[in-house]
DNA sequence: TATAATTAGGACCGATTAAGTCCTCTTTCA
DNA sequence: TGAAAGAGGACTTAATCGGTCCTAATTATA
């Protein structure tokens, strides 16, 4: 499936709630804040913390802040703190380890087309996913639209195509 | 895991094989061709064909064929046969699913992200897919890259800030 | 100095889902 | 009529995800 996991989505909206508080915040209360289930919290907390994405106290009055501003933090480093590298496909980052390797035509591009998509998510900072209504992601799916364009929204697109 | 299922792979990986024969093949040999596992093979055939990427003949010489030129079947039409409209979170597709979508403030940036993802997959055909080292992809790569981009390969980064 | 608050680091389990396998039915050609 | 081939689905196993819990280690403060 080509989804994130639950908890790197909690992780967005942990880092998301962080972006958007001054102070340092305990994973209780982020938890609640997010309406997270608090285990959870403290297991993508401690991810994130380890991924160098928060800076952590210990002891009373500790808590999590981000570690750099939010404009400095990409979606790419969330998603990849959680859920490691980024891959589509197997060959998309480790070679050899796909049995049909030799024989398969596609590998060269899914390189490539992985690669597409960690750009696209490496351009979303987040400090724009803070921001509710994002005038730059906005703009940045704009960007990704195919160069000659019909005005076709993407969903009715799906829509017809799935008919 | 930010990864296509297995069989997904296998679909393209079909797809790719179909759209470099001319003539009608039986799944027996597509499997054997691309070297996969031939039940699975048989499994994901039934879903391009329901899904009208392939088209079928039952009976003796029957097979699978594609259903239209490869330029006009997209990766994300491939993905989509495979395991439905593509979700990068649960918001990004059904709505009032997501039980904190009231305080979630990432949600309507997620649906763009999502969006972007999408239109960036869309604009890859199995033709291209097709041509080993594909020439289109590449510059699609390209074409993702940030606009004030320093020039340092996205591999590099990814190396840098998982250290 | 004791205690409460808080993170660190895992272990564990249940539920979901993916992947692989198998079976039966239908269609078509020779 | 039989063999080749797809259609449709059931079933099993293995992986993995999400949730929960437990035990340190650390820090402020009463």
């Amino acid at each position: 499936m080509l989804r994130l996991a639950k908890l790197t989505d909690y992780g967005t909206v942990i880092m998301t709630t962080l972006a958007q508080s001054k102070t340092r915040r305990s994973a209780t209360d982020l938890a609640s804040s997010a309406s997270l289930p608090l285990d959870a919290a403290r297991k993508v907390l401690k991810d994130l913390a380890r991924a160098g994405l928060v800076q952590s106290e210990r002891g009373a009055h500790g808590g999590y802040a981000l570690a750099r501003p939010a404009t400095d933090i990409s979606v790419t480093q969330i998603i990849e703190a959680l859920e490691g590298p980024i891959a589509l496909t197997e060959c998309s980052i480790h070679d050899h380890r796909c049995e049909i390797e030799q024989s398969c035509g596609a590998r060269s591009n899914w390189h490539l087309i992985n690669r597409a998509v960690r750009m696209a998510l490496d351009q979303v900072s987040l400090a724009d996913l803070a921001v509710p209504g994002s005038g730059r992601i906005a703009a940045l799916a704009r960007r990704f639209a195919p160069p000659h364009a019909v005005s076709i929204p993407a969903d009715s697109i799906q829509r017809m195509t799935q008919a």
